[in-house]
DNA sequence: GTCTATATCAAGATAGAC
DNA sequence: GTCTATCTTGATATAGAC
């Protein structure tokens, strides 16, 4: 009853807690070991060990690799989107805010290469395990209409003819950064930041001249 | 001396051919198994046996998993830029030849799905070995400059800025189709195949217009 | 709840027969 | 040159101690 009654002020976790607690560094860990091996390169004793518990502690918060895999592709959402939103509200249209918000971009992609790596290792799976490809694509929706309703200002504010929808430009958009920042790992000097402020540019003077 | 001399026109084939025809089946077999599970998620057992091999035959013509990887994506240039070239050639400048060659892109990527996963294993394998990422980047300048040599004319055409460089607007194309093919695989609905003509449409009018 | 020890299995690679 | 048999390793998953 002492511990319990008359320390909650020290770091003394309940059972819950520490479970939970446990089950949030298992994940930190398994993103890691995921990034650094790929899916079937990892081991559970390798992320086991990143998170500092064994084997065991892994099998009793999580049904196994795959489980833990899978868990961490639902987490990762884009949460790049919010702080793209913020510049955008920052700038008037024009040159400026298109170089800030491919500044961020290019900035953003080379501080999480894991996410990267990850994105990669999730659409892979996804390919080879239909039934999770469903869940991938629901997974994404949520970020893509966010980033549609980035792009529908502006594309009403230029006048965008109709098959500029802002669905169509939000994939657009979209699949330019991936693909910018795949090219950008494998030489850095071809992707330069400036290019993908300009790419966004491009795209978006062709869509008002249209 | 009989079954050499006299039977030339037999499908006998020498001791040469019969280990090079060995070795491409073996290459052939690599690629669809490290397409479907993986470079960590495929046995060579299985690589053989697609082949109609045995491992120790496998062993025979290669080092082992990974010479067979590495050799493979050495041979993987994309031998799109050819027909690409053509549908560039059979049209003059507009909208038409942005629609015919988006409607190329998208059926090539529809047909080659392996082509996809192979390049995303190839991506994965040389960001996790630095060593190969310089080939990857190697392996990649000379489809990328064949690209440069596509769309450099209709730059010139276009009165393109100095900053929309041929090799800044390949660079920008490259990723844009990667990306969309990608994402094409995730959900079909929302990449459909004149976005890809749209897309290029969109980018080049913009350029233009700088 | 977490750890240690282990059963079980699959994979990469090799050696020697043919 | 190719096959069969095998060595060796490393991984998932579980069971029982604490």
């Amino acid at each position: 009853m002492n511990d319990e009654s008359d320390e909650p002020a020290r770091q003394r976790l309940t059972r819950a807690e520490a479970k939970s607690r446990t089950r949030a560094l298992l994940l930190e860990a398994a993103a890691k070991t995921f990034a650094r091996k790929g899916y079937a390169g990892a081991s559970v004793e390798e992320i086991a060990e990143g998170a500092g518990f064994s084997i065991g502690a892994l099998y009793s918060n999580f049904g196994g690799k795959e489980e833990l895999f899978l868990e961490l592709a639902a987490t990762y959402n884009s949460s790049l989107i919010s702080r793209a939103a913020e510049v955008l509200h920052e700038h008037e249209a024009g040159d400026a805010r298109a170089a800030d918000l491919g500044r961020l971009l290019a900035d953003s992609a080379d501080r999480d290469v894991d996410v990267a790596l990850l994105r990669s290792e999730f659409w892979l799976y996804a390919m080879r395990n239909p039934a999770v490809m469903e869940t991938l694509a629901a997974r994404l929706r949520e970020p893509r209409s966010a980033l549609e309703g980035l792009v529908g200002p502006t594309l009403e504010q230029l006048g965008a003819p109709p098959e500029a929808s802002a669905k169509a430009v939000a994939t657009v958009v979209a699949a330019l950064f991936d693909g910018l920042v795949r090219q950008r790992q494998i030489d850095p000097a071809q992707v330069p930041d400036e290019l993908f402020g300009l790419a966004l540019r491009w795209l978006f003077t062709g869509i008002g001249a249209a």
